[in-house]
This record gives structure tokens, C-alpha cells and sequence, in this order.
DNA sequence: GTGGTCTAGACCACA
DNA sequence: GTGGTCTAGACCACA
């Protein structure tokens, strides 16, 4: 369910907060739906349940999900999307430095554009 | 020419490093020419000449710039894009994680490809 | 009557006795009057009947209830303020952090009297 | 400077977010001045370096500091008010509370008022 | 059972 | 020097 490299540079923390997020988007995981707790997610991906929750409390402060103590943690019943102009921002300096990376490997924009297709298919899960 | 934020996340020398080869692509620095000395680009930056330099020598790692002893730094006369399986994986992920996180943002596969679009404008230049 | 919100960071079981409090203050609940038994709250609020007893408990302790066995749970007929100095102390306290926090989002001294304002107008409900 | 106190049920991470800020707000700190490093302030209150960081994430978060990685940590140059809708009710919301427990506790309208002022001259240091 | 907090201690990249 | 991440393990309140 969720791939998690501890090679990567990437923080495992963040890996599981984007791997989450891309369950919600691809509805692997629904609105509502109770996701593993800390404790089993801590087993499933032999983690230490610290950066299991570290992970949850980011994703619960993105609004993505919801924590009651004692119950356990749910995908919010529904995500508004707030138009973080910060995050917005961050979005096209990411998106300006793949397709620059992706020019050094020597990819142009045709491909890119193939390859974001690719990904709206894969998440529009047909 | 190089604007770098202190408050990122990214690492400073990073910053550096895709900041050269963004001006390179967008044809501000065009191969052959000869780049700041990395004690110039110390002051122009006001960053440590460490960092400068350790921005260097990852720039020649990738074959962006060569090192001409008692001449200076330049563009490399020519990049042959190696389609290097392993970066390629990597820019197809980050894409996918950029896409996830645009649409918690509440942009669509329109936006994404208009993004998309402006930016090769830009780098095009025209 | 009781606003619960299970996603609150605030125990439910704190909820309740909050809640319960605002209600007397307000003159919903007088003196004397019987206040739903564990049972009762403890379906109109679909929570725990533990949780519910926990809230009976602390606010008999507070002797804002009393329990008489058999009978019910009361409002107490009167309530004589013990103006105990550490619980003044907190409350200053607690006034102090909601200011600072409140200048943080941009409410200045205006602001904050004109809400304590409209709270003494809510509890005193004319 | 920050009194924390080892007893308290609020967390001390909390209680290192919220005296950061006051003293901020009260010009104690000032804007762009760095603040302890996260072992000189874990030294200082004997807490865990952990600890220290989290308060500091948090306060990042809000926007109150900035994080350099390497040269340490400043207080931001400017604040800018952004009004949270959530978080303004959730100063009214814990406002009501503190004036209901203060009705409890015997103090009126007017004692409230008292305090307000005593804090307000508090922090705007005359 | 649930998540939240904290300590101790290690390791790391960066400036 | 700086902060960031992670593990191991303990303790706690809450439902």
C-alpha cells in the first residue's frame, strides 16, 4: 500500500504523508474510511510509531486527516481545498525545476507532457 | 541572476546548483562562457565560498560546467543528456507527488498543463 | 443543548463539563433542576456512559451537580464561589496566552473587549 | 526569561511555543534577532533537545520564527497577521470558557475587564 | 484499544 | 557550530 524506501533522502515521515495522500487521491483510501492506527502502520512498515505520528500530525494539520484520541484516525469526511498561495507557489517552482532536470536527461516538453498524462490516468485510476 | 532564499529548506548549494542550470537551459549562459569564480559568486551571493564550491563541484559531477585550471569555470561546450534510467524514475515521482499536492491545492489537470505551458514560455523565451 | 465536537483536541468528557456550566451560567439549567442521568446523556450525546460519569464526577467535585441517590442529578441549589487563588491564577493565565494569540491574528485591545462584550451579552441573554 | 512548568498538564512544548510569543509580543524578542540555538535553550530548560525542537517547528509553522539549517534560528522580520477564521473562533470559543470558569470562581464583567487592562499594560510594558 | 508527550542517544547534512 | 530525523522505550489520558 505504501512504498517506503529508508534509502531515500526523502524523510520516511514524508514518504508516508505523501504515500497517504496518494491513497486519498487515487481513492484507494475514502472519506471517512479509519486508516491503520499509529501502532499497526508502526508494524506494517517497521517504523518507530514517533515518525508514524509525526506523519499523522503533519497530514492532520494539511486537514487531510482527523485524529480522535482514543478512536483513531480518519481521512476527513471531506478536504477543502484552500488555495495556499505560498503552496501554489511551491507547486510551479517544483514543476520549473523537473522540467529542467527533466531537460538535462534529455526530455522535452512532448514528453512531459505524455508522462503528466500518464499520471492523471493513473490517478483518475482508468 | 541567482536568487537565493536562506529560509528554504532546500540547501543553499542546491539552490545554486539549479539556479546555474535553469540560466543555462533558458540560454543566459550559453556553453563555452566562463561562470563567476566561485569566490566572485561568494560575494555577488554572500554565501560561504565552501558552498560555492561545493555547488561547483556537484555542477561538474553532471558534466554542466568544466574546470580549466588557472582559467576559470564554463559552460560545457555541449551536454550529451544521458537518459539516465535511475533520474528519470526520480523526475516521473516527483511529477506524481507534485500532482497529488496541486490537486489538495485545487488545481486541476488544466491548470497543471497551463503551468506546464508558461513555464516552457519561459524557458523558451519568446 | 451540548455542542460535542469529537475531533477536538479537548476530552469529551471536559466538553460536557464545560457545556454543562455554560448552560447553568446562562439560566437554562437552574438550581434545583434535574439534569439528565448518565443513561440519558449518554445517548443523546452517543458517548460513553463511562465518559458521560467521568463529566457527573468532576462537576460534583466542582459542586456544580450533586447526586442523590435513587433520585437523580441536581443543579446545586447554590453555588457559593470560593474564590480559590489558584484557579484565579490560571484564569488570568489563561486570558493572558488567548491575548497574545489573539494579537498574533491581528485582534487588538478593541477587538478582544468588544468579544467579551458580546459574551456578556450571549450569557447574560437579554 | 521562559518559565516552564515540569507540573503543568499543558505540554511543554506548548508552554515554549506560547513564551516565545509573549516574549515577542511584549519586544523582549525583537524581529530578525536570533533566538538560543535548540541546545542552548534545551541546556537552559534542562528539557530534551526534542522537545525544544518541536516548539520550535510549531512556532515555525505559525510563522512566528525562522529556521536557517546551519546559522540557527531568528524571529521573523515581519508578522503579518493573517485572520485564521479557525483559529479567531477558537480564541472566542476559549474565551467564553475562561469567563464562565471566572464567573465560577466569583468574578463579574467588570473584574474581567480589570485583568484585560492588567495585561494589556503588561505587554505594552508601561 | 487509541494517540500524545517526553527522554536518551545516535547519526546526518549543511554552513 | 546549526537544525532534522530516527529509534527505543517509557508513561499518560482518554474512550
Amino acid at each position: 500500500m505504501l512504498n517506503i524506501d529508508a534509502r531515500s533522502s526523502k524523510p520516511i515521515y514524508e514518504q508516508i504523508v505523501d504515500g497517504i495522500k496518494e491513497n486519498i487521491v487515487k481513492g484507494i483510501f475514502v472519506p471517512g474510511q479509519k486508516i491503520p492506527s499509529v501502532r499497526e502502520m508502526s508494524r506494517m512498515l517497521t517504523a518507530n510509531p514517533n515518525t508514524i505520528g509525526k506523519a499523522y500530525l503533519e497530514l492532520e494539520r494539511q486537514k487531510v486527516i482527523e485524529t480522535i484520541v482514543g478512536r483513531g484516525t480518519f481521512v476527513s469526511s471531506q478536504y477543502i481545498p484552500n488555495a495556499d498561495e505560498d503552496r501554489i507557489q511551491k507547486v510551479k517552482k517544483t514543476l520549473k525545476e523537473v522540467i529542467i532536470e527533466a531537460h538535462y536527461l534529455g526530455l522535452n516538453r512532448t514528453n512531459i507532457n505524455e508522462i503528466v498524462d500518464d499520471i492523471y490516468s493513473e490517478i483518475e485510476g482508468k
